[in-house]
DNA sequence: TTACCGGATGTAGCGTCGCTACAACGAAGT
DNA sequence: ACTTCGTTGTAGCGACGCTACATCCGGTAA
């Protein structure tokens, strides 16, 4: 035909597998519509990818090229907690961009997925995890903080896919809560008082449930007249 | 036939997909294996639901249906914070029991899909964080709390069962990182107390000599007992 | 009783799907 | 020139979602 190098075939339907995922993100797709957009019938695809599952690994692995692509266009800042804070970003970035290649990528839920293509992106986020760790930043061990960010990354980015809305804000006030549970820094470190009422609301059974209730009315009183107090000096 | 009463063949053709969906989360079903469940051919079940997705939306229905049957037989322990955390080991734990109910109800990522049924459960989960920012105990507004926990809380439950992996630690350090995040509160339990009970000390004129000290006898003895109950999530 | 009517169900078939046995073509190697 | 092997087409199988049409059956009114 059309001077056909070697592998050209192959390349093109990948690409159309690609474009027709991308055109309806999570439906189904057709094999012969594939082949349609190539030129070509089906015993060639069988005979490059053996099955309809063979040639959807190769558009997963395709996908996932494409993101570590983009993620290492960008350099690190050398601090790996903002690292963690653009990796996150680039995340739901791609995500939103690319739902089709997304959602085959982190949103399948088919017994016989393989996590294989996925140990490439969450080896680099542990790789972050682990130098913040050796810097003493982390409250949890390096793997346990990789596995919060990569479950809340892609929680928050598979919503927005869901709802076809992008929020980010929400995007920002999950990554924001991630990054402050493994490190250990809440958002309003400076008030003990409140954070001391969660602690005891949480825990009733330890006071018992009247004592809890009055030591939190307590704890609020005196979070009130201590604010005064200490604005009086200002 | 066999007596059957009116509407019993629809619900029987429900139970039968739901039944097939569960016995292989994620995967596609076939209307002929339901119909042969049943005993009935295929115009029948078209009879009764019009389409394929017509009995899929009936199966997420039921779905939601047992899964606020579950949540309503929980009662509140009257803190809206303590009542999220509640709701959000059950969501997980539904979630692991039922994951072809799930991944309809959660994960399914076609663009048709209507957030409709949705609607019930987060209104539950709205009216806890509006109960909560009434109390003062937000630093976010009621929506966005809601927002952030059932983000969180469905990333943390797919995640478990794309992986086929129960993960309560893991479950449990997103719960707390994201009630921090929402109250504002730190994930350092010790400190928090601790600096409470310096609070308290320094201002005995606003609870009280007696009160005061009182407090902080709870405080400490809280701080001892949460300690360890927040150490075994680590 | 009898005729009718509307909901529930079956028969048969359409077009499409993933997949495959088999043969034909063409460039490279001997 | 002949073989070999990678590539592609022809034709077809069983299963899928879906539907036009006919049939059955229980209640209702003449």
């Amino acid at each position: 035909m059309t001077g056909s190098a070697t592998g050209d075939t192959r390349e093109r339907l990948i690409v159309a597998a690609a474009d027709l995922i991308a055109a309806s993100p999570g439906e189904d797709f057709s094999l012969r519509a594939v082949c349609d957009a190539v030129g070509v019938k089906m015993p060639t695809l069988y005979h490059f990818f053996g099955s309809k599952q063979g040639l959807v690994d190769a558009v997963i692995e395709r996908g996932f090229d494409l993101y570590l692509g983009e993620k290492s266009a960008m350099e690190s800042s050398g601090d790996p907690i903002q690292d963690i804070r653009a990796g996150w970003d680039a995340h739901v970035a791609f995500g939103l961009a690319n739902p089709g290649f997304y959602t085959l990528m982190y949103g399948k839920v088919s017994p016989g997925v393989s996590p294989a293509p996925q140990s490439r992106p969450s080896a680099i986020l542990l790789s972050l995890t682990t130098r913040a760790a050796e810097q003493g930043r982390l409250v949890v061990p390096a793997e346990q903080a990789a596995a919060h960010v990569l479950v809340t990354n892609i929680g928050v980015t598979l919503r927005q896919i869901i709802l076809a809305a992008a929020d980010p804000e929400l995007s920002a006030a999950v990554r924001e809560g991630t990054i402050a549970a493994i490190t250990g820094t809440g958002t309003r470190p400076d008030n003990a008082l409140s954070a001391a009422v969660e602690i005891a609301a949480s825990h009733p059974e330890i006071l018992g449930r009247a004592e809890t209730q009055l030591l939190i009315q307590w704890l609020t009183r005196l979070g009130d007249r201590a604010l005064d107090a200490s604005e009086e000096l200002r």
